[in-house]
Order: structure tokens, then sequence, then C-alpha cells
DNA sequence: TCAAAAGTGTTTGACTTACACCCATGA
DNA sequence: TCATGGGTGTAAGTCAAACACTTTTGA
């Protein structure tokens, strides 16, 4: 797992050597279920997106940064996974970040430039480090569903709630009762009616937004609004 | 917040200068609740546990070392929390690590020096970037105490309900109701009861022991047992 | 009128909470 | 015998899960 990448950086500290890279993982949800979306590097396989802290930036703003550049867009959530390192002859640090993109998001994604969300599962050959990075990553959504509101950053602004139950489907891979969905859902008051329907083939379905901000987000990452990372 | 620290590491990257640390949080509970160990630092006033990763060492490793060099001994539990940017002249990048001490280990570490246990309520002056990352870690060990069993490693070995219940209580400061508390942690089978009874001046209480290590735990930090941090 | 998805309630078991008294021991 | 904390059960309410049919629309 250690050919250097092309682009990371030597940094040096009292003679230890070592490599401080900031990555993003972008998930997206499609009819297949979860997606990633990884760059095609130069020879051998797919990366996930990454790079270098700069000057006077955060490792916010740098994952930000990282992530409009590999998207051509900004995410619509961002946020720190983790901490990994390698150890090799140089060791490799790397801050691990989030990324959702809702579905409108993706579909610009998609039309600006050929790039190519993988579904999850059938992920061809990824380096080690990216690799346990998006296993990790998977998991850690999978269970963040369960506890937060992060899942309305995977759809358009107005959905249904049967898109939505399927996102939820897709991320947590298993089918849940409409009903008990839906009831749960609205129970919580975090989504509320438009008014509109949705116009289709069938029964039109009533469209929804995310109602405000959860608090509960804030709550599991520190220090909400003060400038830092 | 940014006068240089004594011993901080000064690390260039293609000409962005920033400090990469590694802090460690050292909790242990007391009688009056939920305790921090500080590092009286020369001038003014406390600091966390830091340093510098040194070569061939991955962050986990490092966070260890840290631990037991301000601690005198290794911590019952370590566990990455986040990682942190202060964006200054020369930018910091801290990743943060909380620790938990068992009694026994607390009480060792008052034997062997004078390193002294706050209360986390009534904390001096702390640096600001100390002091969001104490606030973080409090808040992050209240929350993981709902649904994992980090609790057991603020215990001595062998332990009673009664104790275990003020644990809970220190940390996430309100008080249970006994009978609930003891058929809800009973039912969990987590512990076990060890036969032996421990004398006091009352009824003696039955002492238990935690049963093997829970894969909640393993669940919420990634890829276990791999070597990397 | 058919196909396709939207929408809707009830029952059951499990879990959570609130609550008060007797027990065993050492001093 | 007293003071101190250890230990116990029950009833009420809340929450989660299982389960199937009717409705609305466009084609």
């Amino acid at each position: 797992m250690s050919e250097r990448h092309p682009d990371s950086a030597a940094v040096e500290s009292r003679g230890v050597q070592f490599d401080l890279r900031v990555c993003v993982i972008p998930f997206s949800v499609a009819d297949s279920g979860l997606q990633v979306l990884v760059r095609h590097a130069a020879p051998g396989g797919a990366r996930l997106p990454s790079g270098n802290l700069e000057l006077g930036e955060g490792l916010d703003d740098c994952a930000a940064r990282i992530a409009e550049r590999a998207l051509t867009t900004a995410p619509d959530y961002l946020e720190q996974l983790y901490t990994f390192s390698v150890e090799a002859a140089r060791v490799r640090v790397i801050v691990a970040y989030f990324a959702l993109l809702s579905a409108e998001t993706r579909s610009a994604i998609e039309r600006n430039n050929g790039l190519l969300f993988r579904s999850v599962a059938g992920l061809p050959e990824l380096p080690d480090e990216d690799r346990r990075m998006l296993d990790y990553a998977t998991l850690r959504l999978r269970a963040k569903l369960g506890y937060s509101n992060i899942g309305f950053h995977l759809l358009p602004r107005l959905f249904t709630l049967s898109e939505l139950q399927e996102v939820y489907e897709s991320v947590i891979d298993r089918k849940l009762d409409k009903r008990n969905f839906r009831r749960r859902i609205l129970a919580t008051g975090i989504i509320e009616p438009v008014g509109a329907k949705r116009s289709t083939n069938h029964r039109p379905a009533s469209l929804y937004r995310f109602a405000g901000h959860d608090p509960a987000i804030g709550a599991l990452t520190p220090a909400a609004g003060d400038g830092s990372s």
C-alpha cells in the first residue's frame, strides 16, 4: 500500500517524515443503491479524492475545497469521519471526510463531466487504505442514519415519502415496512408537506421538504460555528 | 490562542507550514463526579497532555505513548475523538484522543506522583483549543455511555452495582432509579457476578465483573486489529 | 379497465418508567 | 438496636413490529 501518491506532501517534523492528507468520500444514492464517486487515477485503478492542506486553511475548508474540485460543485453535506494513519517507511496521516450528494447535485455532476459513481457493493480494485476508509465510512453512514437526519441530504429538495424510504433502504440495505416508516418519520416532525403533488402515471404522491436543520447533527460534531474545524 | 507550544513540531509541506500534534484527554470518575487530568505547564495554567508523532509510529501508538508518559501508566481505554484544526499564522492540526482510567489506575497514578485530577465542571483556565477539545470529549463520553459499554473502563476490575450506577450518574450528571438501572444492566448480560461480596459496615454488596468485551465498541472505530490507526 | 404506486389502522409484545419497603451487616 | 447502604416487584404507559387492503391516477 505505499508507492507515493503523485501529489502527496512530503512533510518533515524533527527528522520524522510523514504525509498529511485530507480525503473525501462522496456518497450518493441511485436506484441500484448506495454509490461512491471515485477518481480514476492514471494507471492501476480508482482512488478516492484527496489533497493537501493549504496555507491558512482549516481541515473543514480543505475538505470542502477538495470535494468541490473533485465534484465540480459543493456537496450537500460534509463531515469529518476519522483520521487514519498508515505506518510505512514514510508515515501517512489521512483525515477522512464523507460527503453526501443530493439527487440534484449528483445529476449536475454527471452532466458537467463524465465522473462516474460506482455502487459501493461491487466496487473494483481500490488501494488498501482507500478501501478501509470506504468500508468504515459506509458503516458509519448506516449507523448514523439511525440516530440523525443526514439521510435528507441524499434526496432532492422536494421528495416523496417513498423516495425517502428508498434512500433509507439503500443505505441500510434492508427493506422497511411502509406504514411504520411513514408513521415514524412523520412523528418526528422533521419533514413537512409542501402541498404539491408529483404527477406520474399512477396515483400522485405528496411532496415533502426537510423541515429545518437537525440539532442532533451539531451535537455530534464539535463546537458548532466557531471558525475552526 | 497561539503562542507556540514549547514542544510542538514545526512542519513544512510544499511551503505550507503547520503543526501536527496528538492530544490525550484522560478521564476518571471520583466521588465528586467526572474528572480530567491536566498537566500544569510552566507559566500560565494547565494544558492537556500532548505530543508529536514519532518515526514509524501510527496515531494510536502515539496517543498510547503520550498517555503513558503523562499518566505514568497505560490508560484502560483509548479512543480517537476528533481531529481539530486551528487557523493561526501557523496552522495547527491536533488529533485528539480520550482516555479512560479505572479507579485502580487512577489511584496508582495519584500514588506514583502528584498528578492532579480536576473536576470537569470547575476547571480553571485552559487554553481555548484545549477547552474546546475537553468540552467535545465530555459531550461524546456522555453520549457514548448510552449506547456502548465504555463505562466499565472507569471502574475497578471488580465492582458493585451501586458503584457502577454512581459512575453512570457522574458521567451523565443525573440520578437514575436503582431498580431500573439494575434490571437494565443485568438484562444485557454484560456483567457477571463473581460470587464474592464486599465487606463493609453495612450489608455487603455482590461483586461483579465486566463480562467479555463489547462488540459495539469495535463497530464504532475503523477496521479492528489491522495494525493501523 | 388495468397497472402501478400511494395511502391508511389496529393489534401485540417489548421495553421504560415510576414507585416503597424489607434485609444484612458492623459498630 | 441502630444506621447504612443492598436488594427486590409490579402496574401503567410508551414504543416498535407485524400485518393487507383501498385509492388515485395515466395509459
